[in-house]
DNA sequence: AGGCAGTATCGACAGATGTCGATGTCTCAC
DNA sequence: GTGAGACATCGACATCTGTCGATACTGCCT
């Protein structure tokens, strides 16, 4: 019998089953572990400073590409950090990177973006 | 006279004005430095595994909202820790907290998440 | 009043991350 | 071929960040 208070629940007047969540995602409900590490992996790709102007600029540049040399000023860092956080990009798949002669150009993944701020909404 | 080869620049057909952006926003073409500042601490908040679960069970939670009881043990983190990352999304502006009793019941802020998906959008 | 349960804060520590200068690689112009 | 420019990689370093245990704070119940 419960005779002791058992204050350990707070006064939850029920705990039925899970109901449809209002909005759709965030992974829908419990959003397991693994899939928590892989959306943070590509959010901590955009959660920087560098990183969202060099998507500012890349988006902004004309025919939707711009070479590092192109970036470097801009962002007032030196020319191996801005190619650091260009790799991070890339490596979250919210860039691609096409050489050209000496240059490298890179240029947005729109549906990357998409994907992710599907995920928030 | 440019009789030098001024490699320096890459084949760019043009660098008239800058045109409208395809794309509403990422806050607008060039994005400055503080603005990005703000933007990476709010994305930074979300950009941890401990933290999406976080959201994500609040969101599912009965009356959209959760006490750090109700969390800890889902998270398999210790309590310190658990409140430590509700402080991180409390600052952010993510979550709001209500004391009742002993308690304390954090409750999703929709509109700054949706915020956040339509600068990405 | 006293004890206890739920949270928040503190201090410490390991690991991740942003930044730079130096250096390597590749391509183009001469 | 030689030199120079564009970019990537490497190594080092300072800083930030996630995690924990210990502890302090705050209301409830008896």
């Amino acid at each position: 019998m419960a005779t002791t208070v058992q204050r350990h629940r707070p006064p939850t007047p029920g705990q039925e089953a899970g109901e449809e969540p209002c909005w759709p995602a965030l992974s829908e409900a419990p959003l397991r572990r693994a899939d928590a590490e892989t959306l943070a992996g590509v959010l901590r790709a955009i959660a920087d400073p560098a990183r969202l102007q060099l998507i500012s600029l890349i988006q902004a540049a004309r025919g939707g590409e711009a070479c590092v040399c192109d970036l470097v000023a801009p962002l007032g860092l030196s020319q191996p950090t801005v190619s650091h956080h260009l790799k991070v990009l890339l490596d979250a798949g919210l860039v691609t990177r096409s050489r050209r002669g000496s240059w490298a150009y890179y240029r947005l993944v729109p549906e990357r973006l998409a994907a992710l701020a599907q995920l928030l909404a």
